[in-house]
RNA sequence: GCACGGAUAGCUCAGUGGUAGAGCGGCUCGUUUACACCGAGUUGGUCGGGGGUUCGAAUCCCUCUCCGUGUACCA
């Protein structure tokens, strides 16, 4: 057997097995060896920002996915863990932003232009991208690194593109003038998901504003922004409110701006609650929901006070003009007061939407955007409604399921620059839809190169005032063609072409004038078609045949409508089918107060420090102990410590198994088992059986709690000390059996833990010479091949001659000496000592040199007619009295004390229990199983009652 | 507002009707040839409050409080 070194070095080990995992191309999935006998596991990651750096909730997510990775493996599937990253459009152009303007390169993005800032962010790509995917490295990731990929390489573009194209001619897609929440910081639109709602505390400002019709009416309107006062078009009031139905058509005075009190309707609209506020409601169509639809109603006029960056323009009136928003609402109220008009203002809660990324609030704001009917909606809700999908913790199917059962259309576009460009191209005319139709058609036929084989015709859409017309050119000039005025009819028109097609695309541009769409796409509009995209769709490549759908999704809960639920409807869309069988949603991580990480409180712990100074496994370990089934995890940096002690115990476990000297045992003899062998041989069964099971329940905090408890509660603390009866002995046939049971413990165990604590197993995996003999791809290589291990079965069991009940004759043997070590200490007795014990029945002589090594008795007496001199401390064990011989150091009032202690609670057990059985309600009512077990306990007491009293009388 | 989670030892959490558990921490010992990143012992709880069902409730039902998450919102 070879040496282990006397420590451990993960740095070094952790480098040199990851080198020699990619070196041996252990992480590399090839369809062609998935069979029957041999089925795909497949994982997509969920990609990071290809800008950013690990947080421990990357460990988290990719510790769990590195962990069924790597058990899939040793249960001798084919395994794909696609890797890669993610654009994320808005984050990574701020942050180059931000970068050049405090290098003073420039002052604003149109300093340099779309093109070349786009240029800067691919460079900045190349330079700072892909650390995180180092990282991922180092926490041991078992991905498959051929296969990176990133949302915005070229074929993954493409992708966007034809699903954008697609979905546009199939309607799904549409340019619309709506509300949209604006996030005036980041200068684009935001999907509502990207709102957050907080609550806020600000005022409710009251003021009174005058009818026009009736000079001596003044009616009070309650509001939260006065600073869009100058934006009022009309002020609601609930048709049924008897207070004020007879104003509706009359009109009010609008205080703001100064310079322009028009007047504006009162009309009566439903939306308005007479209990809020005071049930008059001021209309601002440009900057509020909810108005902008009275407005529809009611036909009237928008007028936007805000520039985009939420600075007041001059619509506001000269007054507020050029302000910020929040100084633009102290200025408005200062006006209201100088009229007099401000009534009261009171403190008042409400919430703000707030933008998640810029963190400041949104702003409502009419704009022309892209919006998405969610495609595939029925298949996608009922695939999780019906449990053929299933999520992770369960009740995640429900907030999917009422997400799903209230879409909104999704707003996919954005004004910024890093992104896939939306593929679509525009011109408006004012002419007749004839020549319209004839300068289209001209183009169409300048696009001469047939369509490739295999493409449908999805490529191209055609789009002419709103309605959808044929892409190819004989069908259009054939309209063209038709007779009929309207064709003649001189009109605005606008001609949207949609298409992936690059000759049509520089056609349009070159030879027609239209331009394309400023616009960028939501970066989660590429990462819905993730877990296909990434794997060669539109082409029916082998990766997809072997590997989609993937198995297992590991992420946030705080994406799954961003992500998992887009990515479902993507799949049927797409593939026809669900992308995912199982989608597991991990807690989020919080510092030990409860807070979640953040990196302005500064709570956040840089995981690679972490990995230096306790190593990945440690880490890994830790965060899987700490990680409950559905729960945040409240992270402490203890259970890293926690983790590398563990992986230290292993090390010296296996340590001490390698200085008793021989080679590997494979050979186990039945007859030579003893009562702690076949014991442990057993907790090993139980443990296997419960780390499988956890596992596959997703449980992966019992999981280590399992395997924590197995290594070092029972075969450290328990068998190893055991063992050493025989190791310290000179039976060699005895002594090579024990060392053949560790052996087989040890590589079973090793291989428990390989998900959990990579490198090391596979250092110890080595080190110990376990992998020796056993076929290159059976763990011969590398333990992450070596199979899963499995327990004895039945005729395993028979075959060793090891029966259930082994377990209760060793744990009877270990609870004699939890009791012995009990009087040592409580007699304060620190040193080798003598016991005697007076057995119950007859005890083997391997059982009482395991009872002395363990007692650290010096030496043990067996002796069942001892006489033990008075005073003498005592305890009542399954294996008879201990006696613990204290010549001429007698405490007799200690041992009273302590078995007065003892005589109390048993007193005290037996009083309950005979209490139950004597109540007749209880009896009578009770299954015979409950009476029988309060009956034994009973017995149990009473007897050990007795033998305290008699134990009491000895001490005289 | 609605929905869902959670409240058990100082901390993190197991425990779904039958004698309240684990790990960590605390405390006391200990250089016994694998390990002080260790070993041995020990101390911690009227199971959030109240009510109910039951012979029996941490566990089932009702109700309240607090924390968290999602979602909808009234200016």
């Amino acid at each position: 057997m070879p040496e282990l070194p006397k420590t451990y070095t993960p740095s070094e080990a952790e480098e040199r097995w990851y080198q020699r995992w990619l070196d041996d191309k252990c992480f590399e999935a090839d369809p062609a060896r998935v069979s029957e006998k041999r089925p795909a596991y497949s994982i997509v990651i969920p990609p990071p920002n290809v800008t950013g750096i690990l947080t421990l909730g990357h460990v988290l997510n990719n510790t769990i996915q590195d962990i069924l990775c790597r058990r899939a493996r040793m249960l001798g599937k084919e395994v794909l863990w696609l890797p890669g990253t993610d654009h994320a459009g808005i984050a990574t152009q701020n942050v180059v932003e931000k970068t050049l303007k405090k290098q003073g390169v420039i002052k604003h993005r149109d300093d340099l232009g779309r093109e070349k800032l786009v240029e800067k962010i691919w460079e900045w790509k190349e330079k700072h991208g892909g650390i995180i995917i180092q990282q991922l490295k180092k926490l041991g990731a078992s991905c498959d690194w051929s296969r990176e990929r990133f949302t915005f390489d070229d074929d993954y573009n493409r992708c966007v593109m034809q699903v954008f194209v697609d979905l546009y001619k199939k309607g799904h897609i549409y340019r619309g003038k709506r509300m949209v929440n604006w996030c005036p910081s980041s200068l684009t639109a935001l999907s509502d998901e990207e709102v957050e709602m907080k609550q806020q505390n600000g005022f409710m400002y009251h003021f009174k504003v005058q009818v026009v019709e009736e000079p001596d009416t003044w009616l009070t309107i309650a509001t939260t922004r006065p600073e869009t006062i100058p934006g009022d078009t009309a002020v609601a009031v609930n048709p049924n409110d008897e207070r004020y139905k007879h104003l509706i058509g009359k009109h009010i005075r609008r205080p703001l701006p100064l310079e322009n009190q028009a007047a504006i309707p009162i009309v009566g609209d439903e939306h308005v609650d007479f209990e809020f506020g005071t049930g008059v409601l001021k209309v601002t169509p440009a900057h509020d929901k909810a108005d902008f639809e009275i407005g529809q109603r009611h036909h009237l006029e928008i007028i936007d006070v805000l520039h985009p960056n939420a600075v007041l323009n001059d619509l506001a009136g000269a007054d507020l003009a050029g302000l910020e928003r929040f100084e633009g609402r102290k200025k408005a109220v200062e006006l209201l007061k100088e009229m007099e008009a401000l009534i009261k203002e009171e403190p008042h809660q409400n919430n703000v939407g707030y933008s998640e990324r810029a963190g400041v609030p949104i702003e409502p704001r009419l704009s022309e955007q892209w919006f998405l009917k969610y495609p595939s909606v029925p298949a996608s809700q009922d695939v999780v409604a019906k449990g053929e999908m299933k999520f992770y913790p369960d009740r995640w199917a429900k907030v999917y399921d009422h997400w799903m059962g209230g879409l909104q259309d999704w707003c996919i576009s954005r004004q910024v620059w890093w992104g896939h460009r939306v593929p679509v191209w525009t011109k408006r005319y004012t002419a007749s839809l004839r020549e319209v139709l004839s300068e289209v058609s001209g183009v169409m036929v300048q696009d001469i190169h047939p369509q490739p084989s295999g493409s449908d015709s999805s490529d191209i859409a055609i789009l002419i005032d709103g309605n959808s017309y044929p892409a190819d050119s004989a069908s259009l000039y054939e309209i063209e063609q038709k007779e009929d005025p309207l064709l003649d009819e001189q009109r605005e028109i606008e001609v949207q072409i949609a298409t992936t097609r690059l000759d049509v695309q520089s056609n349009f541009e070159s030879l027609a004038g239209f331009t394309q769409d400023p616009d960028v796409l939501d970066t989660w509009f590429s990462s819905w078609l993730w877990p296909f995209a990434t794997m060669g769709w539109p082409n029916k490549t082998d990766d997809l045949k072997a590997f989609y759908p993937t198995t297992d999704l590991v992420t946030g809960p705080d994406i799954i409508f961003f992500w998992v639920a887009r990515m479902i409807m993507a799949g049927y869309e797409y593939m026809g089918e669900m992308p995912f069988k199982n989608v597991y949603f991990t807690g989020i991580i919080r510092d030990k107060q409860g807070r979640k990480m953040s990196k302005s409180l500064g709570n956040s712990p840089d995981p690679l420090e972490l990995i230096a100074s306790y190593s990945a496994d440690a880490l890994r370990f830790g965060i899987m102990r700490s990680a409950p089934l559905g729960q945040d995890i409240a992270f402490d940096e203890k259970n890293v410590e926690l983790g590398r002690n563990f992986c230290t115990k292993l090390w010296n476990a296996s340590r001490f198994r390698q200085m008793q000297g021989g080679s590997t045992e494979t050979e186990i003899s039945p007859e030579l088992l003893s009562s702690d062998d076949k014991w442990i041989l057993l907790r090993l069964n139980t443990a296997i059986a419960e780390v499988t099971t956890a596992l596959e329940e997703y449980r992966f905090s019992d999981a280590t709690a399992t395997l924590y408890r197995f290594f070092w509660s029972e075969y450290c603390d328990w068998y190893v000390e055991a063992s050493k009866a025989v190791l310290q002995g000179t039976d060699e046939k005895r002594k090579a059996n024990t060392l053949a049971v560790i052996d087989f413990v040890l590589g079973n165990t090793l291989r428990l833990f390989h998900p959990f604590l990579p490198f090391i197993t596979e250092e110890l995996w080595h080190g110990m010479g376990f992998n020796e003999d056993l076929p290159e791809n059976q763990g011969g290589k590398s333990i992450m091949f070596a199979p899963w291990p499995k327990p004895l079965d039945a005729d395993e069991l028979a075959y060793f001659g090891i029966l259930p009940e082994d377990e209760k004759a060793a744990n009877e043997k270990y609870e004699a000496v939890n009791l012995g070590r009990g009087l040592k200490s409580s007699f304060n007795i620190t040193k080798k000592v003598r016991f005697v014990l007076k057995p119950s029945s007859e005890l083997p002589a391997h059982e009482i040199e395991v009872l002395r090594i363990l007692l650290n008795a010096e030496p043990l007496d067996v002796d069942a007619a001892y006489a033990a001199p008075k005073g003498t401390p005592s305890a009542l064990t399954p294996l008879g009295t201990i006696c613990l011989p204290l010549d001429g150091l007698i405490d007799v009032e200690a041992e009273r004390a302590r078995i007065t202690k003892e005589l109390d609670k048993a007193n005290s057990e037996l009083q309950k229990v005979c209490a139950k059985l004597a109540d007749e309600n209880f009896t009578a009512k009770v299954p015979q199983k409950v009476l029988d077990e309060h009956q034994q306990r009973k017995a149990d007491w009473k007897e050990k009652k007795a033998k305290l009293e008699e134990m009491m009388s000895a001490l005289g």
